[in-house]
DNA sequence: ATGGCCTCGGTTCGAGGA
């Protein structure tokens, strides 16, 4: 099975490029973060005549986060239970046997911001749920937009990125706990090329001068990752016309 | 260059993203 992660950056603006993309890569689950769309304008049915099944959680103008799956999806948990959100930010349900929880991690804007604070905060109500979860769902993937790029080497240039948000020492403590809490980032698993991102600024060509930041990533417990056999960040909607910022990240479960 | 670009809401600009 193929699950994948891609922040799209409005739902209503990227919904035939999203068409297009599964059409191309018929996964089984995709993880939508950043819909920007209210509930009651979910671009539903176009989802479903495409073969897939759909839970979602949005609110107006920000955030949004919603599952796509070409199989059923069982108990379907919006939010995080252990912290109070006005931010619709997750979505969790079960797919195939697999535990999905889709995220989408604050900005945190800048490191003397109250949004950096709340970053913070919410990272660690999320420590706190999934030490649950994965205790009731050994087989956990967590999906998303992570909003911290873990590494140096996830920085198209690091020195450049020193005092900012998304490569804060916090922010990044926040990730190694998650990989201390037994989740493996599912991209290091493998060998891959260097310079290789998933989020590259609009402005100042970005992307064609590969200035980018890793920061959407799939996380996988310990018997899910013995499963995972790949995994790929696919660059090819980034080219394409009125992209998203952001592009998908695809892991194979064996 | 405390900017550039994109989206939203709602009007022609500000907020937020990363």
């Amino acid at each position: 099975m193929k699950i994948a992660t891609w922040n799209v950056n409005s739902l209503k603006v990227r919904l035939p490029q999203v068409l297009q993309w599964l059409a191309d890569n018929p996964v089984d689950v995709l993880c939508l973060q950043e819909t920007k769309t209210v509930d009651e304008k979910f671009p539903l049915a176009e989802l479903e005549a495409a073969g897939y099944q759909v839970a979602f959680s949005g609110q107006k103008t920000y955030n949004g986060v919603a599952i796509l799956s070409r199989h059923p999806i069982t108990d379907v948990v919006k939010n995080n239970p252990l912290y109070a959100d006005e931010q619709q930010r997750i979505i969790a349900g079960t797919i195939e046997g697999v535990r999905i929880i889709c995220a989408y991690v604050p900005n945190g804007q800048s490191l003397d911001s109250d949004k950096y604070i709340y970053k913070l905060s919410w990272l660690k109500g999320l420590h706190k749920w999934l030490e649950q979860e994965q205790k009731q769902y050994p087989q956990l993937a967590l999906l998303g937009d992570y909003n911290i790029a873990p590494e140096d080497r996830d920085v198209h240039d690091p020195a450049a990125w020193v005092g900012q948000v998304l490569v804060s020492e916090p922010e990044r403590a926040a990730f190694v706990r998650l990989q201390e809490m037994g989740f493996t980032d599912a991209f290091r698993k493998f060998e891959q090329p260097p310079k290789l991102y998933s989020w590259w600024d609009y402005r100042q060509m970005g992307f064609r001068l590969n200035r980018g930041l890793r920061i959407d990533h799939i996380l996988l417990s310990a018997p899910l990752a013995a499963r995972c056999s790949a995994c790929v960040i696919d660059k090819v909607p980034r080219k394409w016309e009125q992209p998203s910022d952001h592009t998908p990240v695809v892991a194979t479960i064996d």
